[in-house]
DNA sequence: GCTTTTCGTGAAAGCGATTTCACGAAACCG
DNA sequence: CGGTTTCGTGAAATCGCTTTCACGAAAAGC
């Protein structure tokens, strides 16, 4: 049923052609450094020269080591369609692999505790979870109490013990700011993202920390809370216009509402930048093949994705962590 | 070292309960049908009571079946930007995990035979594979010797014996063409992806036909072959205005081509679609963002993973299975 | 009605690593 | 220099499930 192999070596193999026991050869294939150092000679050798490879499941029922790290991915619609996930699951991918360490891909939606994804984590199936696109912590929390290690992309809500990787999304707000303010813009409006989202949060704390910083005089009704989509960069753009008629500028939390917020601008009229500049955040596909190019800020997600991985691989080690931010950059375009 | 679950039941406590034995156990667990109704009922009813869970790594030692489907993605770094791959790999891992089988991301080079994928899916360590984005057969070939059941997404360049699934990339095609041709469109230029590619080569195919069962005169020319890139669309697109004044409608291998391409056209002071008409293929995130929004022709991406997982299952299962097309669907936009 | 198949079942032998435990040798101690 | 530790090592138990094998009972055949 399964392919067959030509049998595969195993430990018996290795130690009667090394001559020393099984369990020596255990020892000196998990690393421990205690065993004669001719020994350890002698069972390379032997290792090499049969082509010995782990057998992963025997491995893994002795030791209650399974070699696979989850990759958790909270399933709604829009995950399809961003290549968010894609990007980071490879970065990922990458480090665990050099590190022996199998990717497991698990995508299904998490709103309950009970559900089949919670199970199977809870069932020890895994060393370690890696959550993307997480909206609750709850079952965060609950893995976590049960010591299995996790690592979780974008900042929690709450200030949770766990360990994460995100991006400077403040930082990156902030020079996109910084930029329009340099190119002489004065009236700079934010659309921002869902604000239940800590990233939007960010973008949004990093933008109003410009403002102040840059000395831009306080304006009432320049950020509008929008949702990540097109339509609310086309909606929010054109009230902005017509509540600011000397607005010059407009940030947005994402790509999507900037090309959607570029859209209701020339359609009223306006042009880009000449009349109204626009940055987006992602620097996304989008951004790369918009017309006129969108100018964003791009965060480093296999960047990311790297970071998540050897975060998760030292705390199946036992050691200890401690979160990353890594730096956004602001990728200059045509649109301001 | 990892999490500590309280010591889960084993078939010991569950063949105590039910009064049987492991081996009946076994039996009921695996839907072996020779067992008397009775007992049956009475593992279940004590599997029910304990919560038990199989230990996946124990049955894979004892059966030598995993559980496990890689998805094999090999790695250039176009990967890294295309939404393509998320979206097959969310539709495979959907319905695996409905079968309880679980997903094995596995991106790496994939150029040589000896690579450590390669060996890996030699070794066993998977019940079957899913190959996206195959750009040489011999690794293929080299496993479906070894009778390791193997699902390629993409006809493969020869004929070989592996299934696969794919777009009806010729369908799409010619849908493409013929919405043109009723538009009223005369003069229609194609520019392919890269032809070594089975896609962009079945694309092309299509609209040849479409060319010649809708009766467009013939002209030479019209056909440029372009990298899939936003680079190529630009530049094809000039070209083909310049030497074909009247040129009234392009169609493209993919989004990004498309937009290059309408990019060049309001470069040359021509408008989309009044002057010339712009269909791209993929219906991407691009082509749903795009001002004007592009008309392209949609794949049901999910649905290629969805039935490329049906199908490994049914060949880790032994039976036969024959390769399956999913029909194209053009999405009409403003471009055309 | 007696032999031959078939059928359901449990005991037990793996699967291939890891890990505990005990033992002899070497190193350390006072 | 006797005695206690430490150290490297191998034998053997173990992980939890699957599968072969043999056996008794029931069904079928003559």
């Amino acid at each position: 049923m399964a392919a067959k192999q030509k049998s595969r070596p195993t430990y018996a193999e290795i130690a009667k052609l090394a001559g020393v026991s099984e369990a020596t050869v255990s020892r000196v294939l998990n690393g421990d450094t205690k065993v004669d150092t001719d020994r350890i000679a002698a069972v390379n050798l032997a290792v090499e020269k049969l082509g010995y490879k782990k057998h992963r499941a025997a491995a893994a029922l002795a030791s209650g080591r399974t070699g696979l790290i989850a990759v958790v991915i909270d399933d709604d619609l829009s995950v399809f369609q961003d290549p968010f996930w894609g990007a980071i699951t490879n970065g990922i991918s990458r480090v665990l692999m050099e590190h022996e360490m199998q990717t497991l891909l698990l995508v299904a939606p998490l709103e309950k505790l009970d559900s089949p994804v919670a199970q199977y984590l809870q069932r020890g199936e895994v060393d370690g979870a890696i959550f993307l696109q997480l909206h609750k912590d709850s079952l965060i929390k609950l893995l976590a109490k049960q010591n299995l290690p996790l690592v979780v992309n974008g900042t929690p809500h709450t200030s949770n013990p766990f360990s994460y990787v995100d991006s400077d999304n403040a930082g990156g707000a902030f020079a996109a700011v910084r930029h329009l303010v340099e190119k002489g813009r004065k009236t700079i409006a934010m659309i921002t993202g869902d604000l239940d989202n800590t990233a939007a949060e960010q973008r949004l704390d990093g933008y109003l920390a410009a403002c102040q910083e840059l000395g831009l005089p306080k304006v009432k009704g320049l950020v509008a809370e929008g949702d990540w989509s097109r339509e609310a960069g086309i909606q929010h753009a054109q009230n902005l216009m017509q509540k600011h008629p000397d607005l010059d500028a407009i940030f947005c939390s994402n790509d999507v509402m900037a090309l959607g917020a570029i859209a209701a601008i020339l359609e009223a009229g306006k042009s880009v930048p000449e009349d109204i500049a626009v940055i987006g955040f992602d620097d996304s596909y989008l951004a790369q093949n918009s017309h006129p190019g969108l100018t964003s800020v791009r965060q480093d997600i296999v960047g990311l994705g790297m970071e998540a991985a050897n975060m998760i691989l030292a705390l199946v080690h036992g050691d200890e962590v401690h979160s990353e931010i890594l730096p956004c950059e602001l990728v200059i375009r045509e649109t301001a």
